[in-house]
DNA sequence: TTTTTAGTTCTTTATTTGCAGAACTAAAAA
DNA sequence: TTTTTAGTTCTGCAAATAAAGAACTAAAAA
């Protein structure tokens, strides 16, 4: 019962510290502690009253967090026979997707700055729309760059 | 004077939709429409009051809003011999330093997930764990082709 | 058919964030 | 030396966000 308690404590403060760090990344401070739990329990599927103990919040508090992670694709859950409960896990494959995503999403922020330096045909500095167009370029070729890798990527996992 | 009001028109438009884009990037409010004013500004460089009436924002919020581009490197200033004022813009080369220090940064994502697969050593849930260094081997894959890539952008600036 | 359960949705409250406006400061100018 | 100026810092206030708790719903179980 010691040893139990111990795991359980060292799971408890790795996921409040693993949830401030999603948290720092943009997640709200719930959902970075749903998604750490989900991580690190063993067994990596959990059902909702599991996950609110754990947690020790509401029920909407968990619904509202499993229901923004799943629309992200970082959640998902399995289901068993015979058992009415969803048991949520971390959608790995989803995880990985999203990355992947956000990867081409160079082109965004590339795209952006395209538009600035056509509002700034005319400009009399020179050095600035310069200075604009390197990072232009720099987006283009990272761009280009992750697109190479990420087909590499592809090819080497189709011929496992 | 019509030209001026609807050039003047536009810009403001566009700051403002700029603005939004930055929020959605993770900005404050301010900090995106201030970055975004600099960014389409015509001198690139605005003082402070310039940049507080084109926004018609407070003192306080133009203070911090600079400050913080400042402190993340996005913004810069110049000044001018018998001019106290500074001159505020966007500070090219720290975006481009920012952007090479993101790219860098799927290293600390990285070591979360080797943490938690760690923790993870016995878990029966062998599926799950090999979800999990999947998304390893994408993030170490991922970064060592980031780093040639810059390896390979620095080699060609330098050889300008 | 009634009851239970696995969640969802609604209402309220606490916390945080973003900003305005005023008071302040330190250096430059007069 | 006094005044002006270029900002900063402090004090609130309003809006947005996060979460609690209670009321609800739809399907399953009894």
């Amino acid at each position: 019962m010691a040893a139990t308690t111990n795991k359980t404590e060292r799971i408890k403060r790795k996921v409040e510290e693993m949830g401030v760090f999603f948290e720092q990344a943009g997640h709200s401070p719930m959902n970075g502690r749903v998604f750490a739990y989900l991580l690190l329990s063993e067994p990596p599927y959990r059902d909702f009253y599991e996950i609110q103990e754990f947690l020790g919040a509401s029920k909407s508090a968990i619904s509202n967090a499993l229901n923004g992670l799943m629309d992200k694709g970082a959640v998902n859950y399995m289901t068993f026979s015979g058992d009415r409960r969803r048991y949520f896990k971390v959608n790995t494959e989803g995880w990985l997707n999203t990355t992947k995503e956000q990867v081409k999403q160079v082109t965004h922020l590339k795209k952006l700055i395209e538009a600035v330096l056509e509002e700034r045909a005319d400009s009399k500095h020179l050095d600035f729309n310069e200075g604009l167009q390197e990072i232009i370029d720099f987006y283009t070729f990272l761009g280009a760059e992750m697109e190479q890798a990420l087909a590499k990527w592809e090819a080497q996992r189709a011929s496992r």
